[in-house]
DNA sequence: TGAAACCGTACCAAAAAGGTATGGATTTAA
DNA sequence: TTAAATCCATACCTTTTTGGTACGGTTTCA
């Protein structure tokens, strides 16, 4: 039940960039303390996803292609991840465990809802209110219980 | 964003012996088409963690500990994948990625509130539930909701 | 024209996941 | 009383995933 090391580090680039405009690759290497090289294939996952936007040559770097409440913390965990899927039995690619053929499995349709349910959470949850720190907790459960 | 591979099987199994009662390791096996060694290892796990409990010798087999209704997906992935945590920072071994002291990270009320939400997501959705298949979709995430 | 950026692919090492093997210890039924 | 059916514990092994690095470009701008 947890995102990549990646998927986090990108949470942390993109709320940076949310916060700094446009910013080159060894500043948020710097500042998120990722490797730089590291951040740069992130970068540029994010850009191939249309999350971020890349400005080359001198004083170049990257920014933001959305607004921070249009953009998610799902997003970025499915730029990055791929699919959120609590288990394998519910990625297209996979057959449920239970059968071979290609008939779901009994316990499809439960992990299905439990999936959608985590998934419609995570959607809630915007970069900006990861760069609105320090909302009280009880608040920010409530906006993202809805 | 998934479980393993492992803490799958274990919901399987521990829903087949919610159904059957004392049941041994080879139709277990069988029967979620887990690999029997496999099997006996989750299964000791469940055992360690109070989860079932074993009988050896002929006719033996395992057996559930708790009730179904008073089981949940969350204490078998618990049990099995240990702590539930969507990013490392919430790991009680782990310092916060930006921090190298002992501060917590500005992220880490934000990662905690919704972990918070998925965990007690997954504690609603008991055993009987697994069991009970074919509660229709839309009930069962009222359910899992409150 | 050169320094500061980003790009893309390929590669690599470490960790985690998934599973097997081996040599027991118990229990029960014949 | 013994053989078959079970579970136990630890160690090991293989494959996949993760987390990076390296290298040889290309682009931009001062």
């Amino acid at each position: 039940m947890r995102i990549t090391q990646e998927a986090d580090y990108a949470i942390r680039i993109v709320s940076l960039l949310a916060q700094k405009g446009l910013l080159g690759a060894p500043e948020m290497s710097d500042n998120v303390k990722v490797p730089q090289g590291f951040a740069m294939k992130i970068l540029r996952k994010l850009t191939s996803e249309g999350i971020v936007r890349s400005k080359r040559g001198v004083n170049g770097g990257y920014e933001l292609l959305k607004k921070p409440e249009e953009l998610t913390v799902a997003d970025i965990i499915e730029a990055i991840d791929g699919e959120i899927a609590i288990s394998k039995c519910l990625l297209s690619t996979h057959d449920c465990l239970n059968n071979p053929d290609k008939s779901r499995c009994r316990y499809h349709n439960v992990f299905a809802s439990v999936n959608r349910i985590i998934k419609e959470r995570l959607s809630r949850l915007t970069i900006k209110m990861m760069v609105d720190a320090n909302i009280p907790t009880e608040e920010l459960i409530k906006i993202i219980n809805n």
